[in-house]
RNA sequence: UCCUCGAUAGCUCAAUGGUAGAGCACUCGGCUGUUAACCGAGUGGUUGUUGGUUCGAGUCCAACUCGGGGAGCCA
């Protein structure tokens, strides 16, 4: 007999009632009497369970009636319309088959635990409803954001996870070799010689993939990554990983004003699509993680996001007679309270700040023409605070060199990026999209270790 | 890295410097429609680690480890 899914009952429930059925999956909870009893078995394949009753009519009655959670059971039945209030269907079991018996030491019980233990047991942490739902909407947003740029012609480009090139010279990198940790080879000079590394020069796993793609973009026009991210910052907050997935757009012939709209139909798009492909999961979020969820999305879906310069930004802060910890000034960067303060106070929706002061920003992004600020922009979503930072790219050589003289940096490190300048260059801009950061503002989760499978952060890489 | 709070049974949490506790989980028993099922009984502890103060430390002190919240860096 053919397995059916969970997934299947509940999308095609009028195919399947009444008719003999076989589900295989796992007891998430099991309520039993003198001579019946309930299990709920849930098989993967959806958020919801399916409630299967039994009784003494089963040959193996005893051993069923002992099942502990997360046993792994294969039945056969009937399906049928349910009597009780909080499920439409249930199954009437005539057959149970034990695959596996839990052991009695399972770590999960019925009970609510906090997402602190379940960071201890990453292995065992899937199985519950919150995780269920939360790397359901990943893998459901993963493909949403591949849709939205492939049916807008973009061409999906694999930039190098290791790399010799320090991008904007953000953040502490992982080193990649393969020398000897106990007999690092030193030269004259006394620096470590990496001649004699496996690449023959220093290398580091990336931390963007920017700059390469910039030189795709000028090749196919439209392009984007999407893949991991390294950062060995010793950052210890709910929004910072060692190890994370960035989604980064760059699109030639193009202006900041094309980027925005590109970051805001971007969100748009793939909140929809998450909502509709993922309902069930999205409920419960909204009724158990964060009951402000689906106003909170609906506000995005429905508004117009909001644009102002950093410089009007300066100014509505001034005005606003609030008064923050750091001084509001223009020349500094803002604060994680500022931030907040723009998109959750005084817009509260989604905003874009834009042209900041070039000294503040990194050394690609390109000279407006007050020759004091760059075209750079940050989306500021309430709840969240930055969720995109990206900028029109410097496609003026000389203005380009200057700049990264100015940062201190090498012009021979940087050939292949300059010559992009060189041959054909064209006005270009681009974004770098967190994606875990999407998740948690698109799920109410405040923790980016708890969207992330086996997260890494300083001192911990367990699983 | 800085500030701050915390760590007690498998989990969630109690315990005035003076005998280590409850609910849930687990084991056993009861119960004919349950929904975090219910009722009864039982098992379960080197109180994060190391050192100190004290007649006596889960409780006070110090360092360390890990975790939460905030900040910085950013995505």
């Amino acid at each position: 007999m053919k397995t059916t899914s969970i997934k299947e009952l509940f999308r095609e429930t009028n195919k399947f009632l009444n008719q003999n059925i076989k589900i295989e999956g796992w007891v998430r909870t099991i309520r039993v009497s003198k001579n019946f009893g309930f299990i709920e078995v849930n098989d993967g394949t959806f958020f919801k369970n399916l409630q299967i009753v039994f009784d003494d009519n089963l040959k193996n009655f005893n051993e069923v009636a002992k099942l502990t959670i997360s046993s792994a059971i294969c039945l056969e039945g009937t399906l049928v319309e349910s009597p009780g209030a909080k499920q439409p269907f249930e199954m009437k079991a005539e057959h149970i088959e034990i695959v596996s018996l839990c052991a009695p030491d399972y770590p999960l019980q019925k009970k609510r635990h906090s997402f602190e233990f379940l960071r201890t047991i990453a292995h065992l942490r899937p199985r519950t409803n919150t995780f269920s739902a939360v790397f359901r909407v990943r893998s459901v947003l993963a493909f949403a954001i591949h849709k939205f740029f492939q049916e807008r012609g973009f061409v999906y480009v694999h930039t190098p996870i290791i790399t010799g090139s320090d991008c904007e010279g953000a953040g502490e990198m992982f080193r990649v070799s393969t020398l000897d940790l106990c007999q690092i080879l030193q030269d004259k000079k006394g620096e470590i010689d990496f001649s004699q590394d496996f690449f023959g020069r220093e290398t580091n796993l990336t931390v963007s993939g920017q700059l390469d793609v910039e030189t795709y973009c000028m090749a196919f026009k439209n392009v984007y990554t999407f893949g991991p991210t390294f950062r060995a910052e010793k950052s210890n907050t709910p929004r910072h990983a060692a190890e994370f997935w960035m989604i980064e757009p760059e699109m030639a012939f193009a202006d900041l004003n094309d980027n925005m709209s590109l970051a805001e139909d971007l969100l748009k798009y793939i909140i929809n699509y998450v909502m509709e492909k993922a309902p069930e999961e999205m409920d419960f979020f909204n009724s158990f993680v964060d009951k402000n969820l689906f106003a909170r999305l609906n506000n995005v879906l429905n508004s117009d996001f909001a644009h102002i310069t950093y410089t009007e930004a300066i100014d509505y802060l001034k005005k606003s007679g609030e008064k923050f910890d750091y001084p509001v000034e223009w020349g500094k960067d803002l604060q994680t309270e500022h931030e907040r303060y723009l998109t959750e106070k005084i817009f509260k929706k989604p905003v874009f700040v834009t042209d900041y002061p070039k000294e503040i920003k990194a050394f690609y992004m390109r000279i407006n023409n007050d020759e004091k600020t760059v075209a750079a922009m940050d989306l500021l979503v309430p709840g969240v605070g930055e969720i995109v930072g990206g900028s029109q790219r410097e496609e003026r050589l000389e203005i380009l060199e200057k700049r990264m003289s100015e940062f201190g940096l090498n012009k021979e490190d940087y050939w292949w990026y300059l010559d992009i300048r060189k041959y054909g260059g064209t006005k270009h801009c681009g974004f770098g999209l967190g994606f875990e950061r999407v998740i948690m503002y698109l799920t109410g989760m405040t923790n980016i270790r708890d969207v992330i499978s086996f997260p890494r952060t300083p001192n911990n890489a367990e699983f």
